[in-house]
This record gives structure tokens, sequence and C-alpha cells, in this order.
DNA sequence: AATGAATGAGGATTCATTCAT
DNA sequence: GATGAATGAATCCTCATTCAT
């Protein structure tokens, strides 16, 4: 029922950039390391991607397909499903620890960031909507550890006592409340609903975007 | 396609193996037309919690053993598994439409039914942040429908022009965000968090039940 | 539209009953990539027995037995039961094209070749007569094409215009009744009926064999 | 796959044409004996036009529904499917042999109340060529016999010994190819490849029609 | 280190057949 | 005698995962 073959990037050794002279041979150049950690990323974009096109459940073949790699790779890389969603994840996280731990980070800022997020990556939003079911419970544990160190960033900016989300719990709360509204069928959409979200909170929020992006 | 062979019985194939499981034993009640109605509500209240409890992509056939039935009655009662959803949200929202509906209805009553719907079916949250994979955009379209039902039925209770949440599309973006944020593994859980996201709304909200429940 | 669950393995809906056959028992062989042609070929023979034993409507899993492979494997060279017809066809008619492209063909040597195909190969047979039940419409099309290309070679071998088949439409026609009568439960009952059929029409036809078997 | 629910006569009780005051009850009216015959008509009638239309492969519940009755009702009169198919077939043997019967009968006359139902009927086509698969083997059986008695029927107006078709042996060979020929999407068709095919064999054939119809 | 074919279990879906009413 | 709901086996089809090359 899942209509994914045959989208995007569908052949595999297509999507090198390799400058060496084009091998005689049938199997595709041998880059070694370098295309170890090459891989490795396009996975995780190609993961992000086909997460927010056609949902969590969508089959692992796409996602190698998409990122121009074979089936063995994606495993080579990620050992199960829960790996590969738990790496889109890590990255979203990265950034807003990254952004929440720059030298002029404002709660605005590092929750701009944060929006931008949300918006963007469906596996994000998904992930608080996990429900008990198996492969997900086993993403679930992961999130969790990923859902503290996002409350751990957003702690070091707290607003002040006065303000209605003056606790890390009621920040991280918000969070999930903004996220359950960025719904829609577009990246702008999302962000709209987002934001009017973020304002029927009262909070301000700055501009959404990748942390140094 | 295939009607060859005899009700399943004896095929050149099945070199044995698939023989009936206990001949002798008589076949499970049939307890004629009279459980048709019977079983469609069984069916909806099994989806509900086979929903809940693993999402909505759990198994059809796990719905229909929790509910007592062959698989054949669930393709009886809704053709395809989009109908099942839509079955567990009609009923939802009809609850909701009712509540706004009784004589002495006010929104903090109304939000309490709405309420205790979101912490109890995950269907009913799921369905918010559906993506866009097939049998859920089928979906889709009818939760738009279901949608603008909340929407009116909400409507005839909005607070007074001061209040925060004076309009309708606010008032359904903070659904949305509650929704959001009824996450959890228990169900106490998830009531214990929606209310703590309307609180921060700055919402009152009263019990939260169900509609003559 | 699933992939909650770990490749099959330990559904919390399957309590038990399902383990793995022998789980210390060694996966078949996998022969690696060499071995796709060689399935593929094996499918379409296996296809064509089946056919001729059990009727067009045979289950695709008796194919994929037959041939020794794995129901995956089936589905990888053949999106759907019509392709696998079709392919069983495409082989019958490319050989009458052979036998009709070769240096010294008559008419007699086609037919002769042709008549091999009508009585191996029940699908050739079936087509002539498929209903208009759903998968097979979707055959006939592709069918209508092959007919095609059999009047095609055939109209390069046409008695001289004083014969009663003159025309390839009558030629074609006359293929139809030979098929029609091509019937029986052995290989040598269809052969010798096909001929008496052909006899009836005045039609002088050569060897009754594959080309260049 | 097959989409013939809901197609004609869908509703079950508006079939009947008894003039009893309207039964203010809900169940059918019980009309008794007379009821089951008509019944009984009603769905080898249904069967042929379902046969024809979607082959011998439909389900049978189809065939109740378009009869207008109940499934049990088909399977009061019929153990199973291989029944109904034969129930349809012998309608037009019979009709086959009481042309032959007729006081002025001729053979031309006979072939053309036999191709009539060649045209007519697909099952009476497809049995001709229906191979060994399973429940069609239990109708051949039965098939054989039929065979016999059209035979038997065209063997009291064989030609003189001069014609090519002087032996029954050979006249059933050639109602055989004309079957064959006898295809296409309408009846219209059908009937004009059916008499081009006895021109072809040399075969006067009078009008096209079923036996005092 | 990468490719992509093969396996095979599991879920979806369809009917033949039974049977309470 | 009739209705039509229920059962459940069988088939279809889709991936997760392995592994020869």
């Amino acid at each position: 029922m899942n209509r994914l073959r045959g989208a995007g990037r569908a052949l595999p050794y297509s999507a090198g950039m390799t400058q060496h002279p084009v091998p005689d041979q049938r199997r595709p150049a041998n880059d070694g390391p370098k295309a170890a950690a090459r891989n490795r990323a396009a996975l995780v974009a190609a993961a992000r991607e086909i997460y927010a096109e056609h949902g969590l459940d969508a089959p692992l073949s796409a996602i190698a397909r998409r990122a121009g790699v074979g089936q063995g790779v994606l495993y080579r890389h990620f050992p199960d499903r829960a790996a590969v969603t738990t790496a889109v994840l890590e990255e979203n996280v990265r950034e807003v620890e990254q952004a929440a731990a720059a030298e002029d980070a404002t709660l605005a800022g590092v929750l701009g960031v944060l929006t931008w997020h949300l918006k963007e990556s469906a596996a994000f939003i998904g992930l608080l909507h996990a429900d008990g079911s198996d492969h997900r419970s086993a993403v679930r544990a992961h999130a969790l550890a990923l859902s503290r160190r996002v409350e751990h960033a957003l702690r070091a900016h707290l607003p002040d006592a006065g303000h209605r989300l003056a606790t890390a719990d009621d920040l991280m709360l918000a969070v999930a409340m903004v996220s359950g509204a960025a719904t829609g069928p577009s990246h702008e959409e999302r962000e709209r609903r987002a934001l009017a979200a973020w304002r029927l909170l009262g909070v301000e929020v700055g501009p959404v975007r990748p942390f140094h992006g």
C-alpha cells in the first residue's frame, strides 16, 4: 500500500560525488571509511525526509533507497528500526543543545530552534505521541533520555519566577502542547500553527530556524 | 480471486499440515443476526482499546480477537481500516456534541467530556498527528469533517470576548495543544497532563468524564 | 501498513504458536544475486506447469513453491499475477515469432511451433477464453498486443489467394478454433485433437515441437 | 478484487411478483413450495449471467444476490459450486436435445440452437476448456456425460457420408472448435465469430436462437 | 565495505459454508 | 422455507532481516 518505491534518487550509484576517474568495473567504487560516514549522514537525512512524508512506519527499504545505498548499508549503521529513528531524534536534540549552549543564547532563541525542529521533523513530533506499540516503546526509552536532554538545555534559560512557565516541567509541557498544535500538510502551515500556539501560551519565540543554518 | 477449492479443505498444494483443528468439535456458537449490533459495538470498543494500547497501526486481527469475533465479522461491519478508525472517532465526537447540546451545558463541562475522550482514545489523539500515510489520509478526510463538528459544538459555548480563547479557531488550537500534551503510559497520567495543559492556557475545565457516564 | 513489530517475531498478539520452525536450523541457502536470472526462469517454467495443471487461477504460492523459491522472489520479479501470466505468454509468442523469422520458415512449420505451444501452455489457451474477471482483463490488454504479434508473424507466410485461409483474419480465427479443440487431460490428447482440428480446416501442419527444441 | 457486490437487483425482497397484500411483517412472505421452484430458476438464471460477466470463479454470494435470495437458499438447492455450474449446463444441453428431438429438426437448425448457447453461456464454453483444477474436475465428470448427450442428439442428424464432418466425433470436434472461436466482449461479437468459424468448416447453420424462445 | 536478491513470517482480505432465528 | 450474520481457512502481499558476492 505504500507507494514509496521509485520515488526520488533511485539510482544507487548516482549519489556519490567522488572525483575519481570512473572505474571501469560494475561494482561501485569502494571509497572506504570516508564513504561510511557519508552514507550514515545520507541515511539519517533520508530517514528524516521519508518519515516526514510517510510517517514513522515507512519501510526501511524506502529510506535506504532515498539515501542511495543498499539495504545492507542501512543495517551496517543501524541494527534496527529503532536505531534509525533514534538517530534522527538525536540530531534534532543536539541542535537544540547547541543552540542552548551558544554564547548569546536566549530562551526565545532556543525555542525558535526547537520550533524549527518541531515543524520540520515528523519523527520528533510523532515520538512525543508514540503510544505503547512495540518497536516504538524501544524508541520511547531512548526518547525519554532525549527529552531530558532538551529539558536540561532549556533549564539554563528558564524565565523569571513570575512567568507563567517558570518551571522546567511546565516548559516541557508547553513544548508538548506546541508540538501537538504543529500539525498540517505543509511546513508553512505547521510553523504558523506552532507560533500561534506559543502565542496562546504567552511565550515569546525567536526566529524559527535551524541552529547555524 | 481464487475459488478453485472447496472451502479451503484438502488443497492439492497443502500436503497435509493444515488439517482442521478438531473436526469433531462443533463450530463456535452462531448467535444469529441478533448478535450483529452487539458485535459492531464490541468491535468499536475493542478498536478503542487496541488503538490505545498499540497505536493506530495495530493489526485488525487483534481488534477482532479482542472483540471476540472472527475477522470476517470485522470486515462485514467495516470495509477497511479507515472505517474502523472513523467509527471510533465518530463515537467520540458524538458524545462531545451531545454534551454540548445538553440543556445545562457549559464550556467547562463540554471541555471535561472532550478531555475525557482525549485521554481515553488514542485514535482521537493520533488522528491529529496523522501523517500522510495511505490509509490515514483516507481517515483524515473524515477527520476534518469531525473536527468541524467539534468546532461547531464548542462554538455555542465560546467564552466572552475578553477571554484569551474568544474565537473558535483559538479554541480548536487549544484542543490540539492539549491533545498534544495528553500523552503518557496510563490514563491517569494522560488526564493529569491534559488538565495541566488546560491550566497553562488559563481555561477552566469541568469534571473529566464521559457524557452521561 | 504495519511495521510495528520487529520482523515478525514475538508479537504481543501471538501468544506463542507461531514460533520459528527450528531456530537452530540455518537459513536456506542464499545463492546471491547470481540466482536472480535462474530464479526468474524457474518461476516462468513453474507458472507454465502450474497453470497447465490447475488453471490460471492457481495460487501464486504454488508457483513459487514449484519454482523452489520464496514468495517474495516471485513478487520481486513480477509485481502481480498479471505479470506472471504475461511473462508466460510472452515466451510462447516469442518462440512463434522466432520460428516465423527463421531463414527457411514455412507456414506449416510455424503452425507446428504454434501448435506445440497451444498444447503445452494452458495459459496460452485460457487467455483466449478469459472472461471479464478482474486480473484477467489486465492480462487481456497485453494479450491483445501479443495476439497481434502472432498475427504479424503469420502474415509473412500466408497461403496463396486460393486457399481457404487466405487472410490473416481467417488464419487467426483458425488458431482460436484449434486452441478451442486442443483440450484434454494429457499433452498427447491435446496434440492429437489439435492436429485433427487443423485437418478439419484443411491446413497442413509441420512437426509439433518447440522452436529449436 | 471482485466488484460484484452491490451490482444489480440488490434488494432481496424486491424480485417477487406475488400479488398478496403487502405483509406487515419484516420477514418476507413465505410462499411455500411455489417459491422454491421460482427460486431455483432464478438462481440458475442468475448463475448464467454472473458466469458470463465474471467467469466461472465468481463468488456464489454474487449469484445469490443477483437471484434476489439469501445464500442459504442457494445451498438448499445446490450442495456446492459444482452443482450450480452443472445446473446451468444441464439447461443448455436440454435445449439442444429438445431442438434435436423436434419433429422437423435439421442439423443446421440444431447447430443454430447449439451456437446460441455457445455464445450465450460462458459456462458452456468455459467447461470445454476447464483444466484439471480442483472443483472443476468435479464438474468435468458431469460435463462428460453432458457432452455425450449432445453428441447423441447430433448423431440423429449427421450429414451424408460424403460430408467433411460425416462422423459424430468430427462433429463434436467441430463444436469444440467453434466454441473456441466464440470469444469476445459482447454477445454479438461472439455470435459473429462463431458463425465465421462454422463457415470456415464449411458447415451450414440455421438461425442462432434458443429453442422455442 | 557495499549491493541487492532471497527468505519467510505476519497482517489484510475474501469467500465457502454453517446455522440461529 | 428463507435470511443473512458469523466463522475461519487460504490466498495475497509486504517488508525486516540475512547473506553470497
